[in-house]
DNA sequence: ATTAAATAATTCAATATCAAACGATTGAAA
DNA sequence: TTTCAATCGTTTGATATTGAATTATTTAAT
């Protein structure tokens, strides 16, 4: 029966704001999703979508990089949202290693039906803290994102708001 | 051609905040686990290890509960970490409904090995904030966190470190 | 005591995710 | 021009992840 991590005070210090900032991330995430706003969308789906949406047709190594996945996984993503009928695939003639994923009609409909509550719900979740402490939140985030290696989540990683 | 998101100051701000706290947490747990101090343990295998190692032995309801995580899910790690021979499963005699899940010798001695590269790994991420920067991240991240749903992530949701 | 509701773990299907290996294509160097 | 390195997308194998259905067991209610 072993007792709790003991350490430094700078250790302990790290290690609880890791946890909580781990925590609230996730938990943001899981609420937003328990909302249901994004309908049978999975968070990386909806990533795509939106950042075709809102940054027009672009190749998959592209869209991979934006919503930070690897681009095998990519390739699955676009499988899937294909055969619903969101996105097409386009080869590229002036380079055939290209493929354009453009954004169909159907596809378009679904991510305006989608966005409002979403970005509501966004807006409901973060009304626990004051404008300043939003902004405050969010500098520090900045600060810590920064680091050496760029990585970031699914939804939270689409243009859905311009990263300053 | 569409544009990029456009709405009132309220809608901005929160989408900015949610975006950087996402990025941040993701970035966090991308460079830890690109430090590879976790070896082939998998983030939820590593929850797990980790959990016990503090809490000692639990059911898979329970640890599923610790690492915020289903239970099907749970299964399957649980499966994973007794094929490597880091934990054992253990039918209640006293309501056979649960299993504890025990770490073996072996499992002790892999979170032992893993821990202070681990712990030294996030106390040099967060180094990039001051104490009081700390501090206040962990103050604001716990409002966000506190809302409705309990949800967080593997290694984060583990009680590395005390949550207060 | 028998039944009904609750709970624990498992299973299943679908999707995600990565790393690594691979095939196709392109562009640059020899 | 031929070859080589780089890049793109795909495939593969392993693990993760959820939600829903399922089985086993226990507890509570009748």
């Amino acid at each position: 029966m072993p007792t709790h991590y003991h350490g430094t005070a700078e250790e302990r210090r790290a290690l609880n704001t890791f946890i909580k900032l781990m925590r609230a991330a996730d938990s943001v995430e899981a609420r937003l999703a328990q909302r249901g706003c994004l309908d049978d969308l999975t968070p990386s789906q909806f990533g795509v979508l939106e950042t075709l949406y809102h940054l027009g047709s672009l190749c998959q190594t592209e869209l991979a990089h934006k919503i930070l996945k690897s681009s095998g996984n990519m390739t699955l993503v676009i499988d899937n949202l294909e055969k619903q009928g969101l996105v097409r695939r386009e080869r590229d003639l002036n380079d055939r290693r290209f493929i354009t994923v453009h954004l169909t009609e159907k596809g378009r409909q679904t991510i305006e039906a989608v966005l409002p509550c979403h970005v509501k719900a966004i807006v409901e979740e973060f009304s626990v803290l004051t404008p300043e402490e939003q902004e405050t939140l969010g500098e520090l985030c900045k600060k810590l994102g920064k680091g050496q290696s760029p990585k970031a989540t699914l939804v939270s990683s689409t243009p859905l708001a311009e990263q300053e």
